[in-house]
RNA sequence: GGUGGAGUGGCCGAGAGGCGAGGCAGCGGCCUGCAAAGCCGCGUACACGGGUUCAAAUCCCGUCUCCACCUCCA
């Protein structure tokens, strides 16, 4: 069966065939490093890795995903002037702790990240054939600017579907030097006040990239001049695949075959923004919640739909993934680690769902009917049933990022693995002691040393083959 | 003004003409020494008003509300 994509340009769901049979060649828009993400800025990331991995897992092409940096802009220059540090200082430490967030999510990394700042000859040349085609035009104030044309290019719109004489003017926009006033900047003369580390020669003058130009020039070097699927969040295609499009296709360049667009994150309804503070952090929020249940909040909605955030959404998401996580210890004993190793099939509700444009709220529905069946298959005492099930539910939930069993979550390494085997030796005892006055039905003392690990944080289950234990992993912690 | 998206049970969130996706929360039951986990059962939801149809959350007409983008936002 083929993958459908919901291509934003046709706007219907397309078949999805690479240029390359076999190979499929994704460019995503990243993040401008101007600060550190909240859990909203990364949910492109999470969206795409699920593709990346279905593309790779549920149809066996080799993915090469591109997702660039923009390591320069306005805001992080006036950024940095205020705080008095570099701009490139600024700049690394937020690409550092983006980095650090999104391999806390299990997002796995990109083929190649390329920054901005690293591609001016490739954005240079483009600029070149753009001239020299005159679809763009260095500004007449002598400002060292480059601005793209946009009346050269009938197409220009043809993304967002929006006519060029009923978009308003931009309000911020700076007429001087421009043709029309829609006209967007290629490239930005450098300007008195900023610093020189912010400047690079061209045959235009010196100046910095603008934002758009480095995505066709970066897409180009790294996946061709024509390429499968580009993709982004929503707001970016206005102005800037907008822009994209028409500079790489003005440039003679076939660029995206597909355009995939993920909502946000909203809260109360609105678009999560950018000034609220430090709480919905990347960062902190996986040092209050388990990582995989974040990484499971952000993944369980259909990528175009909106998520709504709320207090207590996370929480509900840790609940389902132990639930799952439940299941797959309860059924695979003494595994506490385990990866797909690609011989497990996937449930054909699963696949189907996956193919519906990444249908993922069918199929985590087809992950939970599996649990319920493999939960069954354990209280029915039919091992082998159960276990082929739960190698059915790591294969599925590793497409999703979210398996339980995956090391990626088991972050604490060699350090983590001796305390807790530390931990089971002194928990093991208490266990032992449980279970002896058990044994002789001294309730009394059973439940207070029940209740003595629970106080300490450690939760106890009787099960057929004794006591297992586990870390409660209720706030406060 | 232009271009899109959306309103589904207590909450989140799928579906897009015909047996109530799924999760979370809640209630009842089974199991359990009691729990926990698990399993079973319990909901008559689709913004509003009309219409089409044997049948509408889904199609048509109208209305309301919300959100986003319109030149440096994931």
């Amino acid at each position: 069966m083929t993958l459908r994509l919901f291509d934003s340009l046709t706007r219907e769901l397309r078949d999805f065939v690479p240029v390359v049979p076999g190979r499929a060649g994704i460019y995503i828009c990243g993040l401008t490093t101007q600060a550190p993400p909240h859990i909203g800025h990364v949910r492109f990331a999470v969206a795409f890795d699920v593709l990346r991995r279905w593309l790779q897992r549920g149809h066996g092409y080799d993915v090469d995903l591109i997702r660039n940096v923009t390591d320069i802009d306005d805001k992080i220059l006036t950024k940095s002037a205020d705080a008095g540090e570099p701009w490139f200082a600024l700049s690394y430490r937020n690409e550092i702790e983006t980095a650090h967030a999104l391999a806390s999510l299990g997002v796995l990394p990109p083929t190649y990240e390329p920054r901005a700042t690293g591609h001016v000859p490739e954005m240079v040349e483009l600029m070149r054939t753009l001239v020299e085609k005159e679809h763009a035009y260095p500004a007449q104030d002598g400002s060292g600017d480059v601005y793209f044309d946009v009346r050269s290019w009938p197409d220009y719109g043809e993304l967002t579907h929006q006519r060029l004489d009923d978009m308003s003017d931009a309000e911020d926009a700076d007429p001087r030097g421009k043709r029309d006033p829609r006209d967007f900047a290629l490239w930005k003369g450098h300007k008195g006040g900023e610093p020189e580390t912010a400047s690079w020669p061209t045959p235009y003058g010196a100046g910095r990239p603008g934002w758009h130009l480095e995505c066709s020039a970066m897409a180009r070097k790294y996946l061709g001049d024509t390429f499968d699927i580009h993709g982004g969040g929503v707001d970016l295609r206005f102005p800037h695949h907008e822009n994209e499009v028409a500079q790489s296709r003005a440039a003679g360049l076939g660029f995206a075959n597909y355009w995939l667009h993920n909502a946000w994150v909203t809260m109360g309804g609105e678009k999560m923004s950018k000034s609220l503070g430090n709480s919905l952090r990347v960062s902190s929020v996986v040092e209050q919640y388990r990582p995989i249940a974040v990484r499971y909040y952000l993944t369980a909605a259909h990528y175009r739909s909106t998520i709504e955030y709320h207090e207590g959404s996370i929480e509900e998401s840790e609940t389902t993934v132990e639930r799952i996580e439940g299941f797959l210890r309860r059924a695979l004993p003494g595994v506490d680690t385990l990866v797909p190793d690609g011989t497990a099939e996937f449930p054909e509700d699963f696949r189907e769902a996956m193919d519906d444009d990444l249908g993922v709220s069918d199929a985590l529905a087809a992950v939970h009917q599996a649990v319920r069946a493999g939960n069954i298959a354990l209280d029915d005492g039919d091992q082998d049933d159960a276990t082929a099930i739960a190698r059915q539910v790591v294969a599925m939930t590793d497409v999703l990022g979210v398996n339980p069993l995956d090391p990626v979550w088991s972050s604490g390494g060699d350090d983590a693995d001796d305390t807790t085997a530390a931990l089971d030796a002194l928990v093991s005892h208490r266990i032992a002691a449980r279970s002896a006055a058990r044994s002789a039905r001294d309730w009394e003392t059973a439940d207070a040393i029940r209740d003595e690990l629970s106080a300490a944080g450690i939760v106890l289950e009787d099960t057929a083959a004794g006591a297992r234990w586990s870390l409660s992993r209720g706030k406060g912690d």
